[in-house]
DNA sequence: TTAATTCCTACCAATTTAGTAGGATATGCA
DNA sequence: TGCATATCCTACTAAATTGGTAGGAATTAA
């Protein structure tokens, strides 16, 4: 399951990909219409942004944007910067590879059969944007 | 990711897969050949018997043996029951449904990426089996 | 009756999660 | 220059989860 960090930052990337090329947001409005903790918030945006994925602008007029456009990001980047690995084993991970102990690679069924699971998983988390996730929802806020 | 315990628990079903139709097979055997903790073994095989999955007898010559055939035990009933949902949100789990506050349903747009996300990990989790996970494995133990 | 085995209740330390607090730093504007 | 407005940084916290361990009770075969 994905934390409730990261279901804030998908909440608030939905709201700056709706506002964006509108110029920089407010971490105190993104907080107010997602319904967001303002403090926790910070942190997530300050990881999204380190990551790269967002621009941000101190004092007055500033806030955040995103790098991007919307299509251009896509929903298994995101899990991964804040939620870490999407396999379901250390030894299957692309991006956070582990080699597990006590367990031969190219015969493990387990990990065989996780590798299946994984690709089939990322297949959908890789094509998927975040502008295929705010479709449907423009007009309405 | 899957917890250890999860791990340890298809470590465990995939030898008991392997022993199957020849009598019960002691925790003591199971924690020694797959390298599981004895007493945290014991937690394991407790509550895949209580759900089901195993049966059990007691004193000299008892011991643990899968309920049904390792074919018709898919990997997806494994990790429902150790590790819990599947689904990367409990508003789209189909075990372990809770309502998501603050979020209309019939219009979020994380939810419907979501529940096309599940829909692909759990066709490939619900279709293979501890049948297919020792495919290989038989002769090597 | 005894040895072997599972089963039950309870506990524990370390890590992770979900935040909060308080101030430092940078920017725009008058 | 100075003030208001923002982000950014460091640190702390309580509660839950993870990954076990301990000790003995209950059951069964011989």
């Amino acid at each position: 399951m994905l934390s409730k960090k990261t279901q804030y930052a998908f909440k608030a990337l939905e709201y700056l990909a709706i506002e964006y090329g509108k110029g920089p947001v407010k971490i105190a409005e993104i907080s107010k219409y997602q319904k967001i903790p303002l403090k926790f918030l910070e942190n997530i945006l300050v990881e999204l942004k380190n990551a790269g994925m967002l621009e941000s602008k101190k004092g007055k007029g500033g806030g955040y944007v995103l790098r991007v456009a919307p299509r251009n990001i896509n929903l298994a980047n995101v899990i991964r910067i804040i939620n870490g690995p999407i396999a379901l084993l250390p030894c299957v991970s692309l991006n956070f590879y582990e080699k597990c102990k006590d367990c031969d690679e190219t015969t493990c069924g387990m990990r065989k059969m996780m590798i299946i699971a994984r690709d089939a998983t990322l297949r959908v988390l890789e094509k998927k944007t975040m502008a295929d996730m705010i479709k449907g929802e423009i007009d309405v806020m």
